[in-house]
DNA sequence: CCTCTCTTTCGACAAACATCGTACATGGGT
DNA sequence: ACCCATGTACGATGTTTGTCGAAAGAGAGG
């Protein structure tokens, strides 16, 4: 059976130019997805399974599509293991303070300190 | 039959310190309210049936109920109107930046001066 | 080659969501 | 009293979403 896409499917990362603030919104407002953005404002890079939450793997990598395609990570291959960054560069070309005002907005309420 | 609910439902408004980030985010993350919000960033307080988009009566109704559940909005009764203002104050103190930040990053991803 | 670890894809499921049409309530005019 | 304008509540519908388990791919190491 021709399964004509291997596995390692040349993840799609859209352009800054290309992002939607609507799309960054939603990608934030779901709590596991905003504890990986916050783990990742103070670690630069980390292991797909080093993240703080608790959901099964599958749903984790649903997570990371979400932000993935909204922009707001970036992942790469490394061997068996992904690794995965906050584009900050590009969110903070594209949309100034959205991603720190959003972040420590998130921090505030949970009392801890992020910024 | 007891029809107990009057149709004037006492709208609900959850106190600022009662305000949860993911629900705004969530609130903001979909083009008619976000184009509720900008208007009203403009205007100051406005009629229900006044702003500018192009949903059903009823869909508006609710996109309301989303914002001001999620303490975006306020609204009054004023005879057969229902006035509908931002809770600005309420949001940057519990928020400081956000609500300005994300219409701001929005305007300049439509091309628009909302700042 | 075989196995172990890491991560993905697929299929399924229930819950939430955006949307609408219809019916109804309220209040202002005539 | 009647009607019209404004806006809500309810019920239905189709879509999206978050979640999982099972199966499988890819690399590392014995």
């Amino acid at each position: 059976m021709p399964r004509s896409h291997g596995r390692r499917a040349t993840l799609v990362h859209p352009d800054a130019d290309e992002f939607d603030v609507l799309d960054v919104l939603h990608a934030l407002a779901d709590p596991t997805r905003m504890t990986i953005v916050r783990t990742l404002r103070a670690d630069p890079e980390r292991a797909c399974g080093t993240f703080p939450v608790d959901v099964a793997p599958s749903t984790l990598t649903h997570h990371f599509r979400v932000l993935r395609e909204a922009g707001v990570i970036r992942q790469r291959e490394d061997g068996n293991r992904r690794w995965t960054a906050l584009r900050f560069e590009d969110l903070e070309d594209r949309f100034p303070g959205l991603l720190d005002t959003i972040v420590s907005a998130y921090g505030r309420q949970t009392g801890s300190a992020t910024t």
